[in-house]
DNA sequence: GCACCTATTTATAATTT
DNA sequence: TAAATTATAAATAGGTG
């Protein structure tokens, strides 16, 4: 439903996958919203990224309800009950701008296995735009001294040439050296 | 999409229900196969009917996997939307490693704690040497052009001091507006 | 109920801003 | 880069057999 048919299969371009992902996962959940209330009934739906992001929607509250109804409904249920225990408590505990702060604050000693692996995980988060940044930020200033450089190349020949026009090929030959004498100086 | 907009609000007539039920579940089941082999990405989805019938969707072999998947992932999908931006910034971390190799051999889900660990060790003792070596080598390419710039700087004016000896103050304002010009041409 | 039809609405791929 | 727009493909409401 879009400017052209698209073949159904993996899409390899990266930054399509990226959207085409975005685009229809939001309108997947809204056709799951939509029929659940058109026809209400429950529905559950998960949707894990590429990189193990869960997007997930539910009728009622949580998908929780709706796993127990799917293990109520018998379906060889396994998913042993060890796992089966997951918290909100944590929900929008980093959703503030003062992350670091806390941070600083936190006793790493203190915090239980999935405390950490949260903080691992938002810790990934706020280090790879960083690290982009940086590396977009040298490769910015490489191609600008890239830039200067070839145009001090130029004007250099340029003056070159002028010189040689002036003083002919003898003169030249003394000149370059002296310069060449001049820039070891300078290193 | 059908002959007329239809409200978002439970369908009172059973029979019209009942056969949107069955329309757009098989249209949301279509969808969410669609994404999943588009994205290459994990879905499960379950729908009950108003009498309790199932139906389900998932990737891979069955919903059980997909549940454990989910039941592993402590509920992190609903925590700071500020963050989830960041998510396409992991695309391609491996895309072009021989890494992806062996990553995409191992299943993940069968590692125990201490497999993860041992694996978690290794790739981050792999990435710190990439990443400083990366650092190291831009830096030294900065280094390098920054010198070259200020040699190059050095042999510019040493010539223009040259040409101003040899043709005076006059005609090194015309033959500098004359490198200007040249440079411009360059950029 | 199911399979097909088709006028319309909706979703979305590509493009623009 | 992301948000908005546009052109087109796809889903589907209401109907028919």
């Amino acid at each position: 439903m879009g400017r052209r048919k698209v073949d159904m299969k993996r899409i390899e371009d990266k930054h399509s996958r990226q959207v085409t992902f975005s685009k229809r996962r939001s309108g997947l959940m809204k056709k799951a919203h939509e029929l659940s209330v058109l026809c209400d009934v429950e529905i559950g739906l998960m949707v894990f990224s590429a990189h193990d992001r869960l997007y997930e929607f539910s009728t009622g509250d949580g998908l929780g309800k709706i796993l127990q109804h799917y293990e109520a409904h018998d379906n060889e249920g396994e998913s042993s009950d060890k796992l089966k225990t997951y918290d909100t408590e944590y929900d929008g505990l980093w959703a503030n701008d003062d992350m670091l702060k806390v941070m600083s604050n936190l006793k790493i000693e203190e915090l239980t296995t999935k405390e950490l692996a949260h903080l691992e995980r938002q810790l990934d988060s706020i280090l790879k735009p960083i690290r982009l940044r940086k590396t977009e930020l040298m490769m910015e200033t490489m191609t600008t001294l890239s830039e200067k450089e070839k145009q001090l190349r130029e004007e250099n020949q340029f003056l070159e040439n002028k010189v040689t026009a002036i003083v002919g090929d003898r003169g030249k030959q003394v000149q370059l050296s002296e310069v060449n004498d001049h820039a070891a100086h300078s290193m």
